[in-house]
DNA sequence: TATATTAATCGTAATATTGCAATATAATAA
DNA sequence: TTATTATATTGCAATATTACGATTAATATA
């Protein structure tokens, strides 16, 4: 196995895990933190920034591209990238959604 | 490989990745919305609520507790779950502060 | 005590993830 | 055109995760 059963999920619980999953590694964890700290909008400083080889970075990068949350812009030889804010704002819905449930009082039975 | 390289990176970003990584299984995404939302505390009820085996499922109530976001009351021969208020809050604090970090929209780049 | 009932643990197969060296690709500069 | 620079892709080894059958442990009930 180490298969996920995404069938029998409903569409929201696999997009809320979907998310999580990405952040779900400090390094991409990093990698966000540093583009909303920094102002010069980055690329390849993340490697020396972070201390993963160049290929780790892109690949959490890319990562971060496929769920949307990243946006890279080609300039000269060098890739910037930046929040995607409509899908961060999106990502933030989803998750708040979903963090601030609230917690039934009467049914606690621990 | 395949080893994630934590010591790299801040205790905080190990922090927020080690919660979001819990939730980055639509699993134990629907274990939580089933125990907020199940008025009746729950504990085998999920292998046919969700239909995975029951290995499986205690499996994820074990990761689930591991990062301390519910806790296990035994009572006869079952166990029943609940949220662990004070660290779920916790959790609250750490992951909305992540989300919600504001966008410098002077740098953008894309 | 014997027998259900329920949940945890063990063992294992299948698949996924992480990380990097090597290489490829793309864009600019000389 | 030929370097140079920056990033992406490929391929692969090491490790992690997912899922479940089989078993075990603990409590209840006959």
């Amino acid at each position: 196995m180490g298969l996920t059963k995404s069938e029998i999920f409903t569409d929201q619980q696999n997009e809320i895990s979907n998310i999580a999953k990405v952040f779900g590694h400090p390094a991409r964890v990093a990698i966000l933190q540093h583009i909303f700290k920094s102002n010069t909008c980055i690329c390849g400083d993340l490697v020396e920034e972070i201390g993963l080889a160049q290929p780790t970075i892109s690949q959490h990068l890319k990562e971060l591209k496929k769920v949307g949350l990243i946006k890279g812009n080609i300039e000269g030889t060098s890739v910037c990238y930046c929040i995607d804010e409509e899908n961060w704002s999106n990502m933030k819905t989803i998750i708040s959604d979903f963090i601030n449930q609230d917690i039934n009082e009467q049914n606690n039975c621990c």
